[in-house]
DNA sequence: TTCCAGGAACGAG
DNA sequence: CTCGTTCCTGGA
């Protein structure tokens, strides 16, 4: 287990100990879209029908409006506490030295465990777009079929839907929220995920047979099922080929990186189970820097 | 103005 | 099955 200290005091959680987890690399990195950065540097989100802000202020981090309880029963997994980032980042760097400066320019990076539900349509809605439109196109839809949360710091917050919520919507409706051409497959996706009834179970089968049920999602092909799989079910060895890895890849490695095919089969050889984390590290160290561009 | 963005569906060959 | 085209729409 972890070795974080945690205390509560004033409905904030305070952790020390915390390794490996820079806010700010955490929540730039491409895995998420419901966090904002506050002008103090802190970060505000909604997860599980939840507001918190985080702080990282030197070792440690300051957890604003929670309790203890929740801490313990969302945020502590959420943020994947429990998992040991140095012995996948030392693996990781052996692996060559452009991966070595991605880690160690990352080196915050967690990968979160967050909602299935809402990973999936999230995901949907990221396909040919860049993240602060996929954003405002989230926060609309929360803002009109979410339920509300409430206020934080004189902004109001909304859950995401529900799949009854958005399953009774039409592709029209939704085109108020700048979904544009997705918007049909949210309420498709959302109508199937009623009907498949256990999306929260998926976690539990073996990556193969969750990515051929992910495929049946309408809008979803093997890029956002891999985000899927990654970021709400711990299959961290899934690396997922965006236009940003792809172009990193291609400049790294030109001579096994051709194309899509090309790239996973290369990263599976050369990172296997850390793949996740891999593509994470690379992203970020990628996107930020403008390599390949 | 024009072009493209952190992909997937679809039809043609 | 592999490939090229098309799909809203905001922002550079």
């Amino acid at each position: 287990m972890s070795d974080i200290k945690v205390t509560e005091q004033n409905n904030k959680i305070i952790l020390e100990g915390v390794h490996d987890f820079d806010p700010v690399h955490t929540f730039e990195c491409g895995q998420c879209f419901r966090w904002n950065r506050e002008q103090d540097g802190s970060y505000t989100g909604v997860a599980f029908s939840k507001v918190i802000n985080l702080k990282k202020d030197g070792d440690i981090v300051i957890v604003d409006n929670c309790c203890l309880a929740d801490f313990q029963s969302i945020w502590h997994d959420y943020f994947d506490f429990g998992r040991n980032y140095g012995i996948i980042k030392e693996a990781l760097s052996q692996s060559d030295p452009v991966m070595e400066k991605a880690v160690r320019f990352g080196h915050g990076i967690r990968i979160l465990n967050q909602d299935e539900w809402e990973t999936i349509i999230s995901f949907i809605l990221s396909q040919n777009r860049s993240i602060p439109i996929i954003k405002q196109s989230i926060e609309a839809i929360c803002r009109k079929y979410g339920s509300f949360i409430g206020t934080y710091r004189n902004r109001e917050y909304y859950a995401f839907p529900t799949p009854e919520a958005l399953a009774q919507r039409t592709a029209e409706e939704l085109a108020d929220c700048k979904a544009g051409y997705r918007a049909k497959y949210v309420v498709e996706t959302a109508k199937a995920v009623l009907q498949a009834k256990d999306i929260g179970t998926y976690r539990q089968l073996d990556s193969g047979e969750i990515e051929n049920r992910l495929l049946g999602f309408s809008g979803v092909g093997p890029k956002v099922a891999n985000c899927i799989m990654l970021f709400s079910m711990k299959k961290t060895e899934r690396f997922p080929v965006d236009v940003w890895i792809k172009r990193i890849m291609a400049f790294l490695y030109p001579d096994n990186c051709r194309n899509e095919n090309s790239i996973s089969k290369y990263a599976a050889e050369k990172y296997g189970q850390y793949g996740g984390f891999a593509q994470q590290y690379l992203f970020y160290y990628a996107r930020e820097n403008s390599i390949g561009r």
